[in-house]
DNA sequence: TCTTGCACCTCTAGTCGCTAGAGGATGTAG
DNA sequence: CTACATCCTCTAGCGACTAGAGGTGCAAGA
């Protein structure tokens, strides 16, 4: 019966005070019960699923990505199927997005590298940025 | 001394019609002639601009850091030291992104291969998200 | 010449996931 | 009782666009 405040809320689960009530919000926390003078009172259930949503968005999942997750946990009767589905499709997202972050960065270093550090006319950073045909990969 | 529409500037340089106009009015590219119907009219020198900011974005420079890069390619005279500071900080940042996303592909590959495709309450999707200190690496 | 239809114009508002600030109320320690 | 931290609501702002409304210009076919 003891209460937690939000601040209390926000240092358990590591989310800040202001996207706790944003969270709130949008739906993906039920709003908490009230102390006498207004001030939001959660419930140790309440700092789990923070910390859910927290680590969920530290994996990239979007908002609304997670807010399915989170249906599925509150009827764990169901085939995680939709779970599995949704963790693979973010999978592959982050290894699109590890390839094509690969390339920047040799292309990066390409760019870095070859800088004489003179004038910009003799700039290579300036020049690859203009003439992207200059650059080792192509996009798309 | 033929005109180039906006569309044929997009379709030139690659960057949407959109947000070539949104270009123009944050200054990143200089506001170009008008027809005499109000229509705008690029010069080829608009072209090579735009295509060196869109190549700059796809490197994931950001609009203030390409303003930057675009005042030292219209002045040759100076010394490319900050471009290559520029680019050496994207360089940073690009591998600090990958060393992170490297990290959530191996939890997520994890979470994807642990899951037995059965009830929620079996599942370790929703299990890791639910439980950081099952995962095998640690945020900060 | 007329008309069809696409490309262009401006302007406002929406996207995502917060974050910052104003202006005020509450709760607690000394 | 007085500080002072923490809480409240509300609105607006961030970056980099994107979408839509409502209207105008222009080139080509009938």
């Amino acid at each position: 019966m003891k209460k937690i405040t939000i601040g209390e809320a926000a240092r358990r689960s590591g989310v800040k005070v202001p996207t706790v009530r944003y969270y709130e919000s949008i739906g993906l926390l039920a709003a908490p019960s009230r102390s006498e003078g207004n001030q939001r009172s959660f419930e140790p259930a309440d700092i789990s699923r923070l910390a859910f949503i927290r680590h969920a968005r530290e994996l990239g999942f979007e908002i609304e990505a997670i807010r399915t997750l989170l249906t599925l946990q509150d009827d764990p009767n169901q085939s995680c199927a939709s779970a599995d589905a949704i963790a693979k499709a973010r999978l592959v997202e982050v290894e699109q997005r590890i390839r094509s972050l690969m390339a920047l960065k040799a292309e990066l270093e390409m760019m870095v590298e070859s800088c004489g550090h003179g004038r910009v006319d003799q700039c290579r950073v300036i020049e690859v940025l203009a003439d992207h045909g200059q650059c080792t990969h192509s996009h798309h």
